[in-house]
RNA sequence: CGCGGGGUAGAGCAGCCUGGUAGCUCGUCGGGCUCAUAACCCGAAGGUCGUAGGUUCAAAUCCUACCCCCGCAACCA
């Protein structure tokens, strides 16, 4: 393989890992790679690198020593074929797109600890160590598989690049798998006049050896692995991994056809190895889930760390943020790998897999327009306003209709109207140079929702955490409401300790905030002259961030969309 | 009979596991307040909880059948 290599992406370049640490446990935040074949849209926002973000951010300021990690998915046949389509190469291709997401993590701060790619170095020293050990630990083993192969372009083909007709019905232009006309359930050999869509020239279908993971062999393991942390997840998630297990697992390909991948190790002994190994490729699915390890380890290298810290920590929880097609790569592959590759490593422990934002009644759809590019949006819109409604309303039990009239209406009672008109009336009333001071009443207040909120933390939850901040906000509106601080003289006592309270509560509700909207809250605490960097769990802590605050000006922090 | 999720007020959702007078946010209407970004606070209207059966003193909740929508089906979150 060439040297090739993409730049990773850290948002905490420039300051020293886990200075504001007080806990020795360690949070691990995983995030699905996405994958180099196009811009990312709304629905991955949502879906996926919000929550994770959120959560990671969270984790931070409750004192762990947290980990956001992730990268570019740069492998397999579709990138291949974007190339072929584009008449450029997979390098190229991937390029683009890894510069892309950086800029979109950038615009809307998302706070990766190490993003890396595939292509990486230290990437392919891991993957090929790993294949190697599984190897040898006796996981994999060798098979034949018939895969279609495109003499016009010389390489295998991935079943969804074929098209046929159905021998049952006789429709068109069906995919591989199952006759879309009759339902029928096809194997590739019964699609008749099988065709590339790639050039629409025929192809054959031909044996080829590959490497394969011994699912069987893992089963019992791995349903003993579930039933031990399935009481933390999620309802739909339990029964769509029992699914897997009823069904039984069945050995999968791991190796394919193809040239733009991770080659197989060379130092294999001999009788393990296949025919033609050195044009074969690591499948992409082994490979990919394999970089939560591999950029861990590259982030231990660059910050002088120890792995062990966070790979072999029992005082250490695992979650797992992606959409639902990615379910059971993370409940049962992934686990199954670590299993198969040593023991002694921890195993995820949350799998914070989301369903799907669709685009009013249906899926978002690059082919059919249906897509609103996360980058523009976000540059039309604010990050503040996309990171709120896409955490507020991330769609984490069931698939959430986006539109752009309800992201508005909601943005504008919620954000603007609850949240920020209620900093902005508190502000403005209690005038530039007011100090605060210490109100206890306003801490009993603001533990009423601190337990939950934490919930939604530790469960991977940002529509809880966000519900919370906005029942919590209603009662400040109503208190402040209530207690009619405006018919009071700026002098009176009562109104000091009333316009106290509110500032107390502020600097409480910017604490919740922050994982949320970091942006907004910055202006908060720049124009009140304090900088939080917890989440306030105590009374003391309170009192301590409250010493310096001084309001310098009344706020308006959001404007109508 | 492939698998899973969903069908609850105009919109988006919670409640279902562990049955007990149907709830939240937005929108609509009426009132209050006037510090605040026509904001905030209070109140009201609006639902026979997809359909049909069953269990039960009692069903949105448990069971059965059916209808509709969405997704997945082992390489597009």
């Amino acid at each position: 393989m060439s040297s090739f290599e993409l730049p990773v992406y850290d948002y905490f370049e420039n300051n020293k890992p886990f200075s504001r640490v007080t806990k020795e446990e360690t949070r691990l935040v995983f995030v699905a790679w996405p994958y180099m074949n196009g811009k990312l849209h709304v629905g991955h926002l949502a879906g996926y690198l919000l929550p994770a973000d959120c959560i990671a951010r969270a984790f931070r300021m409750l004192g762990y020593k947290t980990l956001m990690i992730s990268g570019s998915d740069c492998y397999g046949t579709p990138i291949l074929v974007t190339a072929l389509k584009e008449q450029t190469s997979p390098e190229q291709v991937v390029q683009f797109y890894h510069e892309e997401v950086i800029k979109l993590f950038k615009a809307i701060d998302i706070s990766f600890d190490n993003y890396s790619a595939t292509v990486n170095r230290t990437h392919h020293e891991v993957v090929k160590d790993a294949f190697y050990k599984i190897l040898l630990n006796g996981f994999i083993k060798k098979d034949f598989d018939l895969q279609f192969f495109s003499p016009t372009l010389g390489r295998f083909l991935p079943d969804r690049f074929v098209v046929g007709d159905c021998p049952f019905c006789g429709a068109s232009g069906i995919k591989s798998d199952q006759c879309e006309n009759c339902s029928e359930i096809l194997t590739p050999q019964q699609v008749l006049n099988p065709v590339s869509i790639v050039d629409g020239k025929p192809v054959e279908l031909k044996k080829t050896e590959h490497y394969f993971f011994d699912w069987p062999k893992l089963q019992g393991r791995l349903e003993n692995y579930f039933n031990d942390r399935k009481a933390e997840w999620r309802d739909w998630i339990v029964s769509e991994t029992k699914k897997w297990f009823n069904q039984g697992l069945k050995p999968r390909a791991i190796t394919r056809d193809i040239d733009w991948g991770i080659p197989i190790p060379s130092d294999i002994p001999a009788s393990m190895l296949i025919e033609d190994f050195e044009k074969k490729r690591i499948y992409v699915w082994f490979e990919a889930v394999t970089g939560y390890l591999s950029s861990t380890i590259e982030y231990c290298r660059r910050n002088n760390l120890d792995v062990n810290l966070f790979w072999r920590n029992p005082n250490s929880k695992h979650y797992y943020f992606m959409g639902k097609d990615n379910l059971p790569f993370h409940t049962i592959f992934w686990p199954g790998q670590l299993m198969a590759l040593d023991s002694t490593l921890h195993l995820p422990d949350i799998p914070a897999i989301n369903q799907y934002l669709l685009f009013g009644d249906e899926k978002f759809s690059k082919s059919a327009g249906r897509i609103i590019d996360s980058y523009d949006f976000t540059q039309q819109y604010g990050a503040d306003a996309v990171r709120f409604y896409f955490l507020a309303f991330s769609p984490e039990t069931s698939d959430f209709s986006f539109n752009l009239e309800h992201f508005k209406e909601q943005t504008n009672s919620l954000l603007v109207g609850k949240i920020g008109n209620y900093i902005s009336r508190v502000t403005k009333l209690a005038g530039n140079g007011f100090k605060p001071s210490f109100q206890a009443k306003a801490f009993e207040t603001y533990v009423k929702f601190l337990d939950q909120y934490l919930e939604g933390v530790d469960s991977g939850s940002s529509r809880k955490m966000c519900q919370t901040v906005l029942e919590y906000t209603d009662s400040l509106n109503k208190a402040f409401s209530d207690a009619q601080p405006w018919n009071l003289d700026k002098s009176d006592n009562r109104f000091k300790s009333v316009i106290s309270e509110g500032i107390c509560s502020i600097v409480c509700l910017t604490s919740l905030l922050k994982p949320i909207i970091p942006n907004a809250v910055r202006v908060v605490e720049e124009s009140l002259a304090f900088e939080l960097f917890e989440i306030i769990t105590s009374k003391d802590a309170l009192e301590a961030a409250l010493t310096d605050v001084l309001v310098r000006q009344g706020l308006t922090l959001f404007s109508k969309l």
